[in-house]
DNA sequence: TTGTAGGCGTTATCAG
DNA sequence: CTGATAACGCCTACAA
């Protein structure tokens, strides 16, 4: 064990601990004093210990970053931007999967709480009213990432939906679309209502009637986009387009059209949402709004840490980061 | 704050605050006094500081994990193993990205160990020796997973590497293959040069002649694909079936040959490395071999866990996990 | 500007 | 089996 204490260091550099600590936390002192310290930290490699530091300041300089699911594309890259900045602050991140289960969002964010993390980042499962009783007592900051709770006067970080999934459906409308279908997700989820909302404002600016059989509320997940899809093209008056709120439904409906032999582009357009590198691979590639997932992630830590260091500046701060339409042939022109 | 401590507990059950850390800590006490503890904890809803905790006994009940790289699928479902086998013992696990840099690996790897980690599963960015302070003194139990280090004497997790990449190999020659050409990676990676061995035990097995411009040394990364496979199909001769080894080679070599137009499954024959659902969709489906990668997060972590609580039976301990052939018609019969 | 000493919430060592 | 008490390493009044 690296043993070594501010009372060595003290010893050694012939000042008191209290210099010591002084030091350590950013005091001015004696310019002979600091180098003397500075000295013995060095010969004695000593490193300040987290723990005996946390039990004085309740500080741990850890945050926790709590998401539905680890092994998401999405989530991925917004845990990717969160590392970047914690990183450059020398702060650290506990992470924890809720596995898509509201039971064990609440049973990590306790989990969080008890660590004594100094902030939380939590992209929720659902966006239902939260009860959670943390919120009451113990009082760290939490920055949700990508879903808003209802009820919850929490800073957030999402991208813009509404117009996201409005530029998705306005370039289906521009390529001479109206029998639009969406594969919506769970309206219990915000982005899956904002999406839908942008949906409709397209569809009403460009004065097309919306078709309720169009509309097809589907999990978020594998089976929902199978299952979703199935229903749209088994219309006796399907739709000519496909629009795909999410990745993973994105994929299985990109599943279901192949396996159909429903030729995409020709036979029937699709536009999904967000990007992988193998999307753009297939014949032809898949139209998609990208999320900027990363920066998203790095402005969740960054709104995390003002609040960490006592800035509630505009308090509660809802930012919403732009996405990106990558327009391709998967929509046909008719 | 919940400033409850275990001296509020121990004044409210009447007993002293050692009972009441007896207690916590699982040891023998009367009946009558576990009762009254337990009511006084469930009424003041008492919660242990794990860095008052921590600061006694030095364990934090946290593991650090330390990847290349947090947005490569095969660390993402590594990593979702681990968090599934460590939340159930109540493990925290401190996530870090060494973004494929031997220097930050360190710089992250000291953090962890500042930090006062229990124990670290790290997935390391070369096998080179690694020369590394913290081995020496401070002795927390460390696996490796996925990639072995020379001259590292740490359990580790792997998979079978060289069987795996002989089953691909054999596959390709059952198929009536000779011109084998392999994306071999950087041969200061394990894994890499595990595979390359598969691929030279199987052309030997078979009596072919290896041929050394079809063995390209590229780096596991887009670019490295992208170069090695023009360089394989640029040869005069080029080989009939090209064996990527890693998922982002695979990725980006598919990318390079359906850009040239070249028939996968006709004209060239491609077998990958790591399972992605997106791959099981093009037509044909890309044939890979495949590792259980959150099976390997498992072990990792149950190992690891064994080696915190002072079991050091057999060690140092390197496990091997199989892989699996998915052959597809990504490979033609010749 | 510096030294001293008390305390943060636990655990562990003693006696009893 | 239990109670009292001294650590664990650091921070922060307070006094000098």
């Amino acid at each position: 064990m690296s043993n070594v204490t501010i009372k060595d260091v003290a010893l050694l550099a012939e000042v008191s601990v209290g210099t010591v600590s002084r030091y350590i936390n950013g005091y001015q002192l004696k310019a002979g004093n600091r180098k003397k310290i500075e000295k013995a930290i060095e010969e004695l490699d000593f490193k300040i210990n987290p723990l005996a530091r946390g039990l004085r300041s309740s500080k741990t300089f850890t945050i926790g970053v709590l998401i539905p699911r680890i092994s998401d594309v999405f989530c991925t890259q917004v845990i990717e931007g969160i590392e970047e900045a914690m990183a450059s602050l020398n702060y650290s991140i506990l992470i924890c999967s809720s596995n898509d289960s509201v039971q064990q969002q609440t049973d990590k964010m306790n989990g969080l709480m008890d660590k004594c993390v100094d902030g939380i980042i939590v992209m929720p499962v659902s966006s239902n009213e939260w009860s959670w009783r943390g919120s009451s007592d113990n009082r760290i900051p939490i920055v949700l990432i990508d879903r808003l709770v209802r009820e919850c006067e929490w800073d957030a970080v999402v991208s813009d939906n509404v117009n996201g999934a409005y530029s998705a459906v306005e370039m289906l409308i521009n390529h001479g679309h109206r029998k639009i279908g969406i594969i919506a997700g769970p309206q219990n989820i915000s982005t899956a209502q904002e999406r839908l909302t942008g949906y409709m404002r397209a569809l009403n600016d460009y004065n097309i009637v919306v078709n309720d059989d169009y509309i097809v509320y589907a999990p978020y997940t594998k089976n929902g986009g199978i299952e979703a899809v199935n229903r749209l093209v088994g219309l006796t008056d399907p739709p000519t387009a496909i629009f795909s709120t999410n990745h993973p439904t994105t994929v299985n409906s990109l599943k279901v059209l192949m396996e159909k032999e429903l030729v995409i582009g020709n036979q029937i357009s699709l536009c999904g949402y967000d990007q992988t590198e193998l999307f753009q691979m297939f014949t032809p590639p898949i139209s998609v709004v990208v999320q900027p997932a990363r920066d998203m992630g790095i402005s969740a830590a960054t709104t995390l840490m003002k609040r960490i260091n006592g800035d509630y500046e505009g308090f509660p701060l809802i930012k919403r980061l732009k996405t990106q339409l990558i327009a391709t042939s998967s929509v046909k022109k008719i």
